[in-house]
DNA sequence: ATTAAAATTCCGTATTGTGGAATTTATTCT
DNA sequence: AGAATAAATTCCACAATACGGAATTTTAAT
């Protein structure tokens, strides 16, 4: 479109791909194939902003630390709640069902958003409430995605007994297999949840959404249909908190 | 130096500054100055490149998520950050406190690390924040051995009175002769900050390290510990960072 | 439906960015 | 050492590019 701009990218791309992180003006007119004089110009224009900056004695160029001061910046204000919320109102519609958003704290978990559906204004679980990890299908799904010796030594605490210790981390085997998990009745008589878990660009577990429903009014062709919605509504929350596709 | 770069980067840096994350073109053309024709075709090639991008339904600006994804590239290789790492973690084990290392950048710097301690899990500040340059013990060591003129311009923005002004470049001075500082609830009520600078092989300022711990539970003794230790790891970091070419 | 205001696009023009060539600086050879 | 060669950097006449006022389209209000 704007041709400078264009141009400018082409170059921060070049020095942002491949190992190499030092770049002779020569050397990047070579890899973009654009003139070396039209290089040093927008090199100039680019290290006024601090979006490139020179190394004195070796006269190369890096990426400037203006893309960490605005990355980082960016990054703090992905806060997962804003992220989440409108893709929540939608999956709370299109279900029919109350929604949450949790997040892991040490051995339980935070509701951080609910979403009722405008339809079943039961509400069972408020913003603020705690759950043990061991605890409801979006917990299980959190578990089953943290590194191995977190979910040990939680499991640890939460599960002293050896076997039913080992009959839930098989629970957990599968959920990760599945990428959803499924729970009947567990924090509340009577109800089901379907939960998915969210991860931030580096895959690490940043929470996990779940839709509430009550069992008895739940048929086969439904929870088929929650399943789709949820792991569909959490990827989407996932990929808008940057993670890598 | 080349207009459309310049141009862009001030849309960009009015995007970045002040709470507001969220603009429409024409709120952008009156805080730049810029004709609103132009805003449109410079946001149009701006977002082509993911530097900017729009949120459908409400047709406003916000920073794209390129920033974050060459931001956090560009962070992985910070120098310092690969050399402090080791050497906080220890301190942090040591002290069984938090510890943070911060760079400057321009009026405020910036947390681009923090080690928490095995013990104390009280999460205060998070990486990517921005602390104004003249509040905690971090900052004040770096400003106190950097550039008079520097220094002069900055405090004459971020404190105009006079008296005030003055009174804060005796505390400096202060900073300077001991090599380390101290701030008591400067940036969170409650709490100390122990902080010392870590240099190039120039001398040049390059970031500062600090400790942060509750005032209530930190004894004399303790203090004179933490002064030890904090000034022995931000000597350790400015040597390594010496040999580092 | 009518009008007004705001958002977006258009397009003739002047300004800006362009890039080949000249100049300066660094490196190698005699 | 100086000359020759190569690489890095700057210059500047020119035309392609970005410019922005005005026209058009969309949205909101009445």
């Amino acid at each position: 479109m704007i041709q400078s701009i264009d141009r400018a990218m082409l170059i921060i791309e070049v020095m942002s791909d491949s190992q190499k992180d030092k770049w002779l003006p020569a050397e990047l007119a070579e890899e973009t194939g654009l003139p070396i004089s039209t290089v040093y110009r927008l090199l100039q224009s680019l290290e006024l902003h601090n979006l490139v900056s020179q190394i004195e004695h070796t006269k190369q160029y890096e990426l400037g630390y203006k893309w960490v001061e605005l990355g980082l910046k960016k990054y703090e204000k992905l806060d997962i709640r804003q992220v989440a919320r409108p893709i929540l109102e939608k999956l709370a519609n299109d279900v029919e069902e109350t929604v949450y958003l949790n997040t892991p704290n040490d051995d339980v978990s935070i509701i951080i958003e609910r979403i009722d559906s405008p339809r079943n204004v039961r509400i069972i679980d408020s913003i603020g409430e705690r759950i043990p990890m061991n605890i409801g299908a979006a917990n299980k799904t959190m578990l089953a995605y943290s590194p191995p010796h977190n979910t040990d030594a939680l499991l640890q605490r939460l599960i002293p007994e050896e076997a039913e210790r080992e009959q839930f981390k098989q629970q957990l085997r599968s959920v990760k297999r599945k990428g959803f998990a499924i729970s009947r009745g567990e924090k509340t008589e009577g109800t089901l949840a379907v939960g998915a878990p969210i991860f931030d660009f580096e895959g690490t577990v940043l929470g996990a959404i779940s839709i509430e429903a009550l069992a008895m009014q739940t048929t086969e062709e439904q929870l088929d249909y929650f399943i789709e919605k949820v792991t569909e509504a959490a990827e989407e929350i996932s990929s808008a908190m940057g993670q890598v596709k």
